[in-house]
DNA sequence: CTCATTATGTAGTAAATTTACAAATATTCA
DNA sequence: TGAATATTTGTAAATTTACTACATAATGAG
């Protein structure tokens, strides 16, 4: 029995793959999740227009032992305060509803990442990064920020990284690879031209390709390792947002675990970084 | 119907007030109040040697309508206190447990951060990049690839944005600065002396300082506004984290909140700016 | 010690949930 | 297409659960 962190989401996830009656229930709980925590099942059948066994039965498919465990469920996921699945931000929100909006959009991006969490090939990935000589971080646009914060975070293992927005470099330094160079491209789409073509050029050598991105992209193909990311970035909105923190918190995930890789000897060389700022500072 | 924010306390309180079998009930509740929310009247009353109806008086007594609208109370009541505590990785963690937690952690990061939201100095930083003719966004390590972020969306808001990572770049552009020219600082501790310096000096000028930094610190103390983000970053932990996260997405809420500012009739201007971006992809 | 008051439990009833099964609908393959 | 099969959905009965009314027990006051 899993206590699911964020039972709307789940929902809201699988909702295409219901069939229509409890479709018809997914869009009532939706509607009003608070309302039907305090519903019995009858009420709650006769306002999605079903048969009580069909709650009964939706119930079960997400994982519930029946109506009452998965009203309990409910209510514990809503207690967690984020009540909404993603909503998107509109012409008429003002200060105090668009700022709740757009970090419970982030927050609920995390959750979902989270049940969902690639651990196979993240794993894979400590492992090659561990053994690496040599790191280049590779994004375009929004992933060229998160490449930089990358960068900020894996010089600390001893390892030179390089990061270049400019996709000739890109280009020019996956050419130049050979053994032990670890080339990690990231990029929410998986589908950048240029990034891919950089990527193609970088296999034909000894490299090592892993990349964070959209599965079964072109970029992806032509990975090593790919760690796959799904996050619904809502197109109608105009501005990227969700997902690159989920990349960026991967990319923690793989940096801690490089560290625990290094084991606890390694600790005093971080402390030592850490402490080099200290006369940078008021 | 008040929904009790820690509903076992209530009870713990007022035990010496119930009389004997009330009070058998409460003692089985508080022993094993997960369990609680899952029993049935008869189990629980089972468990604490007394009658159904005894139980049922009790959660009356306690403000629920009935039994099932306590068991609701209680589990909501469990549920938003134990969400709210960070794990730091070890190094006893493995590949099942500390992605977990770091994502657990920046969950919490963010929720943390939208209870307390200074609405405020949001608002008054939206009107004031709104307003901008020039967008300067400064920061340094992990806080220059923030930056980097939020060049790669506020430019699209048809005012020139500019980063720079070189102090000396930054305190020229400061000195060189003007009315209608706006610096933002970006900076977890607000301790950063070159930083602190860079806007020193374009205090001096007509430009406009926003920072996104911690209250009281001596770059906030420069700043006509100051976006306070109060995450307690782990300092046992050696690699920065969760603060980042939650700049990110409060630049994402100042983004959003100068698109609504700008109107629905800007929307066009942003669907160019993605569509342009169609033919560099697969 | 008796009466009044409060506390608790019993038994019955009503409600809600689940199960078993049948009807309806959709899907597959000749 | 149309029969055969699988899947989905609903009906009705069984079971579990919660509540109410009332009776009995315990407590306390005079």
């Amino acid at each position: 029995m899993t206590s699911e962190p964020n039972l709307l989401a789940v929902i809201q996830r699988q909702l295409n793959e219901l069939n229509k009656s409890e479709a018809k229930v997914a869009q009532a709980i939706l509607n009003a999740p608070e309302e039907a925590t305090r519903s019995s099942i009858a009420s709650l059948a006769a306002a999605a227009g079903v048969s009580e066994p069909s709650v009964n039965r939706f119930c079960k498919r997400f994982g519930a032992t029946g109506f009452p465990d998965f009203k309990l469920q409910l209510a514990t996921s809503l207690a967690s305060g984020v009540r909404y699945v993603s909503r998107a931000v509109e012409f008429s929100d003002d200060i105090n509803t668009f700022p709740t909006k757009l970090f419970d959009n982030a927050i609920n991006a995390l959750m979902t990442a989270k049940e969902e969490l690639p651990l196979k090939a993240i794993a894979r990935a400590v492992d090659q990064i561990a053994q690496a000589r040599r790191v280049y971080f590779f994004g375009l646009g929004t992933s060229a920020a998160v490449a930089r914060d990358a960068e900020h975070k894996f010089f600390r293992f001893n390892v030179p990284v390089f990061t270049h927005e400019d996709p000739l470099m890109q280009r020019m330094l996956a050419a130049s690879a050979g053994v032990g160079d670890l080339f990690f491209f990231i990029s929410h789409t998986g589908r950048t031209k240029v990034l891919v073509e950089a990527a193609e050029i970088a296999r034909q050598t000894e490299a090592t390709i892993v990349s964070l991105t959209a599965e079964g992209s072109p970029l992806a193909d032509k990975s090593h390792c790919c760690i796959n990311v799904k996050v619904e970035e809502d197109t109608e909105q105009y501005l990227p947002m969700t997902s690159r923190l989920v990349q960026l918190v991967i990319l923690d995930v793989l940096a801690a675990g490089v560290t625990l890789r290094r084991g606890e000897g390694f600790t005093p060389h971080l402390a030592r970084i850490k402490d080099s700022l200290k006369d940078t500072r008021f």
